[in-house]
DNA sequence: GACCGGACATGAAACTGCTCGTTGTCGAAG
DNA sequence: CTTCGACAACGAGCAGTTTCATGTCCGGTC
């Protein structure tokens, strides 16, 4: 798969490239915007990698001018956390999809292989449900019966994590890798401690249970 | 570099193993103290990596058995951290460095490295100083001028990483990815921080400055 | 010498992850 | 059917870490 990286900070984007390289992807890594511009418009991407921060030509404006030119590859937006404005900023200009900084390694992966894959120009899901929850990504906020529920970033990443594989049982370990990229040193136990946090402001103040406990071998959402 | 890593986690054993060869070494994993003795005879190995906590022959009892056996192939213990006992145990048995878990990556690619450069049989410094100060790494305790100072892991950490750079500047960045393992997402400032805790217990108590700021580049350590 | 902008410093507050005692679950033995 | 032990999961409390907001310092400019 041929990937464009349009990243200013020489350390995040060699991060980023040299991550999507040992995946098998070939990588192209450039550090302005005018060059991204050139890049994308003349290579043919299966994906683009976009900060939203650029010298020269700033990563919206880019977005903006390659759709305006009727090209449509798949694009990921990296914002700043927290920044909603941003967020809804970025996907009205374009993108398809956003990643907040600093992100785990396997989530930018994971992303970029879904918008890979998905038939183009349909836009990432920004709300995910299950039952009376609702979670949405851009504002980042999670109700659940009309009854807002506030979420420390930690606990919002896993709960995310869950509701995209709602159904599926997450196993400690693949929750540790891919919400806290932590993929040696076992001998914590963060998962359950973060777990019995998310509950009790998810589940504990209402009737029924979304999180279930699969005992030896892990947790996951009803569906 | 041929390289021999002996440990019984496969996640972190992986970790380990892949990182090792993505700078270029020859790596062999083995996941038992048995089949680790085994190979540390027979193959002929610049350095091991040996996990403390190993099912079958521990890495300890493993250590001793080879250097009895006139073997002295530098080698890294990978112990729990905190466990001062285990340290000192670890030396005597004929360890040349050891590294504490969790780590950071970047520290165990670095002493490895050193193991390999020293000529043979010469143990890694315990014990760095600077002016009246001194950090023994053996048991984390740091004096000045006679006087205890307590530290708290990342501070030791900082600390350490200066001293043994004494006299050059490490960049917010060097910090950053040695220290912190980030290498990517800048827009924080917890080595300024650190820095500020670090001066409130080392320099602040006493006259002379220790730790100095150099504008626009970074933080040195005087020599 | 006053002013300004950026770099640096620092205390308080928020967040995270660890420790450790408790509780729940399951299978084997009595 | 109960009891027991081992193991898995839970959750309160806390220590350590990071972020945030604000204050201060430094060097350059007029």
């Amino acid at each position: 798969m041929k990937l464009l990286v349009v990243e200013d900070d020489a350390t995040t984007g060699t991060y980023i490239a040299r991550g999507l390289r040992e995946e098998g992807h070939a990588v192209d890594l450039v550090s302005d915007g005018k060059s991204g511009l050139i890049e994308a418009t003349s290579g043919n991407y299966d994906v683009l990698v976009l900060d939203r921060m650029l010298p020269e030509v700033d990563g919206l404006t880019l977005l903006k001018t390659l759709r305006a030119a009727g090209n449509v590859t798949p694009t990921l937006l990296l914002t700043a956390m927290g920044d909603v404005e941003d967020r809804i900023e970025g996907l009205q200009a374009g993108a398809d999809d956003y990643l907040a900084k600093p992100f785990v390694f396997g989530e930018l992966s994971a992303r970029v292989a879904a918008l890979a894959r998905r038939p183009q120009a349909q836009e990432a899901e920004t709300v995910l449900r299950a039952q009376d929850l609702e979670m949405n990504l851009i504002t980042r906020r999670v109700k659940r019966g009309g009854c807002e529920i506030d979420l420390l970033p930690r606990e919002f990443a896993l709960l995310e994590h869950l509701l995209r594989r709602k159904g599926r049982v997450q196993t400690r370990t693949m929750l540790l890798e891919s919400v806290w990229d932590i993929s040696f040193d076992p001998g914590t136990n963060v998962v359950e401690t973060h777990i019995s946090r998310l509950r009790a402001k998810v589940d504990k103040p209402f009737d029924s249970e979304l999180i279930q406990t699969v005992r030896g071998a892990g947790y996951r959402v009803v569906a």
